[in-house]
DNA sequence: CGCTCAGTTGACGAATTTCAAAGATGGTGG
DNA sequence: CCACCATCTTTGAAATTCGTCAACTGAGCG
């Protein structure tokens, strides 16, 4: 596993992502002096492994999934360029998931302790990390009430715009267009669906010009208000909930609390 | 929603569960001075609304769940004595879920900054809390691979073997036997199945010897080997992994990253 | 040119929901 | 104590959704 993550000293700092925005230089100095590369496929940390590690994602999307013993796959988030991964689990340093790039990725891999000293030298940064658990805590639900209670098209509708919130705010979707770095069964993986019915459902979107599909995965919404009305969501409620935009987090709770 | 919830002087600190059990005095004065009784069906915090709140059962079932506009509800995870709920979501102080009393339940609910001095207070508080939040992240992980992977079999058996683990930790399990304040529809929106479905797959185990229900909801498992299998679980892995248990924390860890 | 892999399409079957109605159960007031 | 009520559970049958299987297409590549 971690053989196979090679180190790299070049290009790790071109991403535009509230990590790298808003953290001053000793930071960034750690993360590049943690950074690691990873291409498509490479697992990072694996379910049941001991990792007490803190991801930091540079470039490069990462999945978050865990497997039933049939092999049966969930993806339950991805980590996108920006985003600070925590990956103990409760008891000790177990992760709870596997950890897997998607693309070619540039990840800051940080011990434990590294990250809580860090913290220490840093408050913002304490803010900073809670917002992206609150934003990823507030996806996950609502994954799951449309995991548990959404028909397919619902659960594709979302999964399509809370990609595209997330990816505009990192400049990697512009006018509801997107690349997405998967195949069909990878989304279905996301989605809860077999890789047939993602095809059928992409296609019943696609023959209502609600969206468009280009080659391997570029997506271009086209009426984004009849999305979000099958995926039950409101869209600016949900950038609110969902982003951890830090342009969000009022400039008075920023620190008072830690100063 | 406020006004409903009334205020209490009693009763709030007979419960055998990690934070009353690990943490001193002058926590346990502010917990009870923040101290709430609700209601079954009260509701404390409602999705979308302003609450910048971090709430500790004190004792009590809470349900955190969401809504689809034509009134399905997921209940995303429960809350039981002795856990810690952060309401906020990522862009302020909206939260993202709406937080429930299944039973009577007491609750300390503490504003976002009275909490953030204590734990500068009690640093061991902050290990405890991420604790808290780590187990929450993996039975959340857990259950969405099986909404969006498993059958009803499947589901219900984790969901059964899941309580229990938690519920054993706070000595309301004894022998695999516990209660569920709920009706089968509550324990439909947690599972992510109807109600009826949830009256057959119930069925279905007792059929074949596997778990026993008596009345309302107390629930018997008998065959836990054969649950587990059926679940797609490792029972140790299991318990390991989503159990906030303090034990588990090397006392290493407890405290001198912070101290 | 043939290979492989991803996407597509149709047909079928299994799992689950929905609808409807019939028992249970528990609580309440007479 | 009983009758009544509301709520929950159970059961059956029909309808839906989705997964699986299988065949076919099409693009990329050696």
């Amino acid at each position: 596993m971690s053989q196979a993550v090679s180190r790299t000293s070049g290009s790790l700092n071109r991403v535009d992502a509230p990590v790298t925005r808003l953290v001053p230089d000793p930071l960034e100095k750690m993360l590049r002096s943690c950074g690691r590369t990873a291409r498509p496929g490479q697992l990072l940390v694996m379910a049941g492994a001991e990792t007490d590690t803190v991801l930091c994602v540079l470039s490069g999307w990462l999945s978050l999934s865990k497997c039933l013993p049939d092999g049966e796959i969930q993806i339950v988030d991805f980590a996108l360029p920006g985003e600070i991964v925590e990956t103990g689990a409760a008891g000790g340093s177990v992760s709870a998931v596997n950890i897997e790039a998607l693309t070619d990725a540039s990840v800051a891999v940080m011990p434990a302790p590294t990250w809580a000293a860090m913290k220490r030298e840093r408050p913002d940064l304490g803010r900073i990390s809670s917002c992206i658990r609150a934003a990823a805590r507030a996806r996950s639900a609502e994954r799951m009430l449309r995991l548990g209670r959404g028909r397919a098209v619902m659960r594709m509708a979302y999964a399509l715009l809370e990609l595209n919130i997330r990816l505009e705010a990192i400049g990697q979707s512009k006018a509801g267009r997107f690349h997405l770095p998967m195949n069909q069964r990878v989304l279905g993986d996301f989605v809860g669906l077999s890789s047939v019915h993602v095809c059928r459902t992409l296609g019943q979107l696609v023959g209502n010009g609600i969206i468009g599909v280009q080659g391997h995965m570029t997506v271009q919404i086209r009426e984004i208000d009849v999305l979000a009305e099958m995926a039950g969501v409101d869209l600016q409620t949900l950038q609110y909930g969902i982003l951890a935009d830090t342009d969000f987090i009022p400039p008075a709770l920023a620190c008072p609390a830690y100063a």
